[in-house]
DNA sequence: TCATTAAATTGTT
DNA sequence: AACAATTTAATGA
C-alpha cells in the first residue's frame, strides 16, 4: 500500500522523551538499552492510516507514543468488527512477533498519531537476552488476557452506558497504556467508532457517567475520577 | 500580546 | 442526520 511505504518513509529515531516514556525501556541493561534505541523509529501517522494488516508479515513490534488507534477485522459479510482502541503508551503485536506470524487484525489511527516500531528481529533479541524484558510481555499477555475477557461481557449487556463505562474504564487501564493517566484524548465521536454506538448515545451515556461521579467530561477529552466505577457500574451494584 | 477568523468538538433535536 | 453553541487553533496586526 501507499500508506505503508509513506509511513516507512517518515521514520526517524526517537528523542530522548519518548525513549524515556516507553516503560519497558527502564527495565533494560545498558547495552541492551542501547540496541533497543538504535533500532527504535517512530513515524507519524495521518488519520486513517493503517499500520498493518490482516495477512501481512509481521516486521516490527509497535508502541503508541501519540494518538488514538484501533484494532479490528472484517469478518465474511465484508462488517468491520473492532476490538479495541489503544491509546498512548500501549505497545501491541507481540502474540504475532513471538510466533513470526502474519497479523491478524488491522490497525487503524483514529486520528494523527506517532507510533513507535521495533524491529521482530531486535524483539526477539531482547526476549534471548532480559528476563525483565520477558516478564513485561508476559504480564502484558496476561493483561490484555483479562481485558479481552472483560470485553466479552461488554458484548453481552445491552446497556449503552454500561457498555461505555467498561471500554472506557479499558482504555484508562494503566498497565497496559500507561501514557494515558488521569486525561485521556479523545472526541466523543472518536469514542463512538470503538465502542459501537451512535455519537449522540455516548455523549448521552457521558452524561450519565458524569452525573454518577466517575468521570469529567472536557472539550475533545475526558478525566477520570473513579476508575473502579467504571469497571462496576452502579446500575450494576 | 490581542483581536479576529476558521476549524473542531460538543450539546441538542 | 442536521443544526446551533462552545472551545480551541491559527492568523496577522
Amino acid at each position: 500500500m501507499i500508506q505503508e511505504s509513506a509511513l516507512h518513509a517518515r521514520r526517524r529515531p526517537l528523542t530522548e522523551a519518548e525513549l524515556a516514556a516507553i516503560p519497558w525501556m527502564r527495565l533494560l541493561s545498558e547495552d541492551e538499552h542501547q540496541r533497543a534505541a538504535t533500532d527504535l523509529k517512530v513515524a507519524e501517522a495521518g488519520p486513517g492510516e493503517f499500520l498493518c494488516r490482516t495477512g501481512r508479515p509481521v516486521t516490527y513490534w509497535f508502541g503508541v507514543i501519540d494518538g488514538l488507534l484501533k484494532m479490528s477485522t472484517d469478518n465474511a459479510q465484508g462488517q468491520t468488527i473492532t476490538y479495541t482502541g489503544i491509546p498512548p503508551g500501549g505497545w501491541f503485536g507481540e502474540g504475532t512477533a513471538l510466533k513470526r506470524e502474519a497479523y491478524r487484525y488491522n490497525i487503524q489511527t483514529l486520528r494523527i498519531s506517532r507510533v513507535a516500531g521495533l524491529h521482530v528481529d531486535t524483539f526477539h533479541w531482547l526476549l534471548d537476552h532480559s528476563i525483565a524484558f520477558n516478564r513485561f510481555v508476559m504480564n502484558q499477555l496476561n493483561e490484555r488476557l483479562a481485558q479481552f475477557i472483560a470485553a466479552r461481557e461488554i458484548d453481552r449487556m445491552n446497556n449503552p452506558d454500561v457498555r461505555v463505562a467498561r471500554s472506557l474504564a479499558a482504555l484508562f487501564n494503566p498497565v497496559l497504556y500507561p501514557g494515558v493517566g488521569q486525561v485521556l484524548r479523545i472526541t466523543q465521536q472518536e469514542l463512538a467508532y470503538l465502542v459501537g454506538l451512535s455519537r449522540q448515545r455516548v455523549n448521552e451515556a457521558l452524561n450519565t457517567l458524569h452525573a454518577q461521579g466517575s468521570i469529567r467530561v472536557e472539550y475533545g477529552g475526558l478525566r477520570v475520577l473513579d476508575l473502579a466505577a467504571l469497571r462496576t457500574p452502579s446500575t450494576m451494584r
